[in-house]
RNA sequence: GCCCCCAUCGUCUAGCGGCCCAGGACGUCGCCCUUUCAAGGCGGUAGCACGGGUUCGAAUCCCGUUGGGGGCACCA
């Protein structure tokens, strides 16, 4: 087994989602992992059988690809299912050396006798002798006396006094190990030389370094990396936070931006650069520099991380980047997660013959400066795929104002005859906005909305040289109609 | 209730006894640029939770207070 050699795990249970929590903690033990020259092992801790799924799992490996985490590059996935019988063994051997005892406390018995609320096990069947049995859990005798002192390389030496760890339960009446077991045994046997996870773990942490020293073994080094937090600074749940790891995929969140930010969240490379490439996060990346307090995950900043990733990318990246967010098909079928839409690339509002790479093309160096996230590029190139213009209401009304049928008017008359270029249709519409008294600033936003729909968006000039004079023509008198049906200006 | 953890701008952080009347980033505000919106440029705003120590000297060390958080399942 090990000798010196670093070997650490990432032990996630598959929940259906990949927590990004969980992605945080998967890049500090590959970082730990790599900067050592050490092994990464992926131990799916699957224990619990009545909620768990085979997808859950390519869900996980997929989530952990996408972070640059590939398969072949380290050991795994490993079953905990599959060691069950190791762990029964386990706990039966604590039960012979007289570690551990059976009890058929139920809950409520327990209430009674403690006062109900929430104090832990009294030890009632420490000394009843209770066999196996059914309706008879195991528990391990804890010490009375002394205190564990956990060594963690990131909070210090957390001590625990050892009356306050109850006699906690290690297999359940029908002798299947629990979490607390099973978690030790397995990186016991598979030489896990560092722990690193989440700090909810701390408080397991003295029981289980009591299960390494009656294993007779020596517990790993231990690391717990903070919570991340949310707004209100609880930590982040499934339930009320956006957690999923895919959600932020099927957004158009880059897997280098995430990867920048999580690993920022207690921790900064050295210098005044945050945004640094992965390498450089490799390379200096150091456990003990991880900071013991919670973070907020700032999805703002996060944002403006990605906006930073987006523009730094050439534009054959950038179009290349958008692919999924702009065909039906490539959108589909994207990672191992499924059920939930929201982890889903969304399809394009317009039918695929509708859209041109060529069209595209000419769009997306004006797009990249103006996206944060990718799924942002389908507004905002719809207007050249879409048959016809979906118009946004509120847009229009706050558009559509004074002269603005005699104006689009005048325009689309104007536009039958002027060249094609943007410099043209510029200065066209500069002379047409004069006779209104209307400086190009205000006279473009009716043009804007009824060529693109909206009235914030791509340059309107280059949008129109690229849609064409016909749609552009016919776009401008479909509002000039609408507008006279109308109401009328006045 | 019990155990444990945490504490620098709104947020993420740098700082590990003098280099700090605290630096960077996101946000925010203002200006410039400008066909909308962005991007970009320039500038501003804002913080060492509080109280005691230790020390010639504390954001940095110690103690306490307060405030947050995590955990207390035959879940993981």
């Amino acid at each position: 087994m090990s000798s010196g050699r670093v070997r650490v795990r990432f032990a996630p249970s598959p929940t259906g989602m990949f927590h990004v929590g969980g992605a945080r903690s998967a890049l500090f033990n590959w970082l730990v992992a790599r900067g050592s020259g050490g092994d990464f092992v992926l131990r799916v801790e699957d224990t619990d059988a009545s909620r768990n799924r085979p997808e859950w799992t390519a869900g996980i490996i997929s989530a952990l690809d996408w972070l640059g985490i590939s398969p072949g590059g380290y050991e795994g996935p490993l079953f905990q299912s599959e060691r069950a019988e190791r762990h029964r063994e386990a706990a039966a051997g604590l039960f012979t050396a007289g570690q551990a005892y059976h009890c058929d406390c139920t809950r409520d018995l327990l209430a009674e006798r403690t006062g109900n609320a929430q104090r832990g096990y009294d030890g009632f069947c420490r000394d009843r002798g209770l066999g196996p049995g059914p309706g008879r859990a195991l528990r391990f005798r804890t010490p009375d006396e002394g205190t564990t002192v956990v060594v963690d390389v990131i909070r210090g030496t957390p001590e625990f006094p050892n009356d306050t760890i109850e006699d906690f339960v290690i297999a359940r009446a029908d002798g299947s190990a629990v979490f607390l077991l099973a978690n030790v045994v397995d990186d016991l046997d598979m030489g896990i030389t560092h722990v690193i996870r989440g700090e909810e773990h701390l408080p397991n942490t003295p029981k289980q370094q009591l299960l390494w020293a009656a294993l007779g073994a020596t517990p790993p080094v231990w690391a717990h990396v903070p919570v991340i937090v949310n707004e209100k600074r609880q930590k982040l749940s499934k339930r009320r936070d956006k957690v999923a790891l895919e959600s932020y995929r099927a957004e158009g969140y880059l897997s280098a931006a995430m990867k920048n930010y999580l690993m920022l969240l207690g921790w900064a490379p050295p210098g005044d650069e945050e945004i640094v490439p992965f390498a450089t996060i490799e390379s200096t990346f150091r456990l003990e520099d991880v900071k013991p307090s919670p973070a907020f995950f700032d999805e703002k900043k996060l944002r403006a991380f990605n906006g930073e990733y987006i523009r730094a990318m050439s534009v054959e990246e950038f179009m290349a980047a958008c692919e999924p967010w702009l065909t039906p098909a490539a959108g589909v079928g994207q990672g191992g997660s499924q059920g939930g839409g929201e982890h889903e690339i969304a399809p394009p509002p317009w039918p695929a013959e509708g859209f041109s790479r060529e069209v595209f093309a000419a769009l997306a160096p004006l797009a990249q400066t103006r996206v944060s996230v990718l799924s942002e590029i389908v507004p905002m190139v719809d207007f050249a795929f879409l048959p016809a213009v979906s118009i946004d209401e509120a847009s229009w009304t706050k558009a559509m104002k004074g002269p603005a049928r005699e104006l689009l008017r005048d325009v689309a008359a104007g536009y039958e005859s002027v060249a094609w270029d943007e410099d043209s249709l510029r200065e066209a519409l500069v002379k047409i906005g004069e006779g209104y008294g209307l400086k190009l600033g205000k006279a473009q936003a009716p043009v804007r909305v009824a060529v693109t729909g909206r009235g914030v968006g791509l340059p309107l000039f280059e949008s129109m040289t690229v849609l064409g004079r016909e749609k552009t023509l016919a776009r401008l008198r479909q509002a000039v109609d609408r507008l006279g049906t109308a109401v009328s200006t006045a």
